[in-house]
DNA sequence: TTTTCGTTGTTCTT
DNA sequence: AAGAACAACGAAAA
């Protein structure tokens, strides 16, 4: 029915030699590669045309003057660059294979409707998406496409397993701890053959009529401003400087045999202690099977090598881990309505928020830690781990989910399952419970970097301050301060709260607040997190009066 | 029902 | 550099 349609339209159309061909139409979202591909490879086989296609969303792009941060409402101009980037170098690489990018404008699913409508397009293909957001828009396309009788290919190749397939082996329930997820896991299906990562040529593009195709916009273009360089994360976006990043990062073998996650060093920046790959990760510039593929074929080269969880590979199964988790349980992006979230009565403060945020705690291993956040869009792991322990359970108390935000904005490695996944574990709401255990924002930093040369390079204005104080800078004498040219509480911010009285009040509100999860076997109502959120309060006003009427008698 | 174990804490002691 | 105390949760296995 629809092809009759179809070719009646194209005999009608400019170019007559379309109606003795069909085409295939490969839809890049995630998946930003030519490398281990599979909906590219199906797409381009069997085929006279193929549409390669990439809709700008204005959504995600347009810059939003509201946003606390340069950038969309959704995504920060860092992450915007990098998928530029990106798109380039996909582009560039299709375009060495006789293909090349089509660039469309609009709300994604709608304009590949209209595309399946206007192209004689025989073959959809896109890779498979776990998140929510594309699990909507997939189904509308999926409807539309099989009411025109168009054949849709949308292969798992973002992630190692079928996080549907775990959840299944599972019973229907994902697995809520590491260890599980390792056993139902097992090897990936695909990794007895080895994949397919090199291509010869590709089809030629179809004709696409009056479509408005443009080439992959440059920042400008979509309305930024110019910013200096040195506001700029060094990386760089796109499948090429991900396949080098790759064969830098494994050519050492040794390394890859003895990477221990947890021994790296967050506050090492001249040379990160891991491999920067997550952003290309995250848009698929990199497969992950790929990289699995080649850590296991040095594993097989060595003596002896690490096991999960600590080693490279199982740094990619943390990932999968979290997929899973993600796409097996509703809600898992919010506190309230999830069966895995515990339900705390955090606070609502804007003001320390703003403060965390904006790099002015008054901690600068905590700020410093902000502003690479803000510079490059990406610190080390346990970096992360010390400014979301300070923002939720270990000072603030702050609601994860607006700590989740503003990592959701600004990181160029922001991915859904594993930005929420983590926040969750870091604030003790789920898989992590150890509420007891903060970081502290002086001295685990210190153990590290003891003279201070991460806070020197990202916070300027205490580059002067000596090592003694540095990361606890309104301990300093008024004559070191002038001498560092740093007044605290001027130059520098005064702490936000006390470390030592903050933590404790949170680990005693943490404690409270599990009782009565525990009580109410997690159905805990909005109403009783209300008044444990009071009691909490007037307890606090409580001891705060009596430690006062304390030191008044100790003066008096 | 009980037991085991958990990617990455801090601080003090030896 | 390594170990103990701290305080003590939940998921999964037994």
């Amino acid at each position: 029915m629809r092809s009759s349609l179809c070719l009646t339209s194209n005999l009608q159309g400019s170019n007559p030699l379309m109606a003795f061909g069909s085409g295939s139409l490969v839809w890049f979202r995630k998946g930003l590669r030519i490398h281990d591909n599979p909906a590219l490879e199906f797409a381009s086989k069997g085929t006279d045309f193929l549409y390669p296609v990439f809709v700008v969303d204005p959504h995600y792009m347009k810059p939003d003057p509201d946003a606390f941060s340069p950038g969309s409402s959704l995504a920060g101009l860092n992450r915007i660059r990098f998928l530029l980037e990106s798109l380039v170098d996909l582009d560039s690489n299709l375009k060495k294979l006789g293909s090349r990018l089509l660039v469309l404008k609009g709300e994604p699913g709608e304009v590949i409707i209209r595309c399946l409508e206007q192209w004689n397009v025989k073959k959809l293909c896109f890779e498979y998406d776990t998140e929510p957001y594309y699990q909507a828009m997939d189904v509308r396309v999926k409807e539309y496409a099989s009411a025109a009788g168009i054949e849709v290919f949308s292969p798992v190749s973002h992630t190692l397993f079928n996080p549907a397939d775990i959840i299944q082996k599972n019973g229907g329930k994902p697995p809520l701890t590491y260890q599980s997820f390792l056993k139902l896991a097992g090897q990936p299906s695909w990794a007895s053959c080895p994949l397919s990562i090199t291509s010869t040529s590709l089809p030629p593009v179809g004709d696409f009529g009056n479509c408005k195709i443009s080439e992959v916009p440059t920042v400008t273009e979509l309305g930024y401003e110019d910013t200096g360089q040195d506001e700029l994360t060094p990386f760089r976006g796109g499948e090429s400087e991900a396949l080098k990043r790759l064969r830098d990062s494994i050519s050492d073998n040794q390394w890859v045999a003895n990477f221990e996650k947890p021994k790296g060093d967050p506050s090492a920046f001249l040379k990160p202690a891991t491999t920067v790959l997550s952003p290309y990760l995250k848009f698929g510039c990199l497969s992950s099977r790929y990289f699995y593929q080649c850590l296991q074929d040095i594993y097989k080269n060595v003596k002896k090598h690490t096991s999960p969880p600590v080693s490279l590979v199982g740094q990619l199964l943390w990932r999968e881990f979290f997929y899973t988790v993600a796409f097996g349980t509703p809600n898992f992006d919010q506190m309230k309505d999830s069966r895995i979230c515990k339900q705390i009565p955090w606070n609502n403060n804007e003001d320390l928020l703003a403060a965390w945020r904006d790099a002015r705690t008054g901690y600068p291993w905590i700020d410093a830690i902000m502003v690479q956040l803000r510079k490059w869009g990406w610190m080390h792991h346990l970096a992360r781990h010390c400014v979301a322990c300070f923002l939720t359970r270990g000072d603030l108390f702050v609601h994860w989910e607006k700590g989740r935000d503003v990592f959701g904005r600004l990181l160029i490695d922001s991915d859904w399952a594993i930005n929420n996944g983590n926040w969750l574990w870091l604030s003790c709401s789920s898989f992590f419970y150890q509420y007891n255990r903060i970081y502290s924002p002086v001295s685990f930093g210190k153990k590290y970097d003891p003279n201070g040369e991460y806070i020197r390079h990202f916070l300027p204005v205490l580059k002067d301050m000596p090592k003694e104080y540095i990361y606890e800078p309104w301990t300093a004498p008024l004559s070191i301060q002038t001498k560092a040219k740093c007044i605290v509480g001027k130059d520098y911010p005064r702490p936000v709260v006390f470390h030592d009285s903050a933590s404790k009040e949170c680990k005693r509100r943490m404690g409270e607040a599990y009782a009565l999860n525990q009580k109410l076997n997690g159905l805990v109502s909005e109403q009783d997190l209300h008044s444990l959120r009071r009691k909490l309060d007037e307890d606090q006003n409580h001891d705060d009066t009596k430690a006062k009427r304390q030191r008044q008698k100790l003066i008096g």
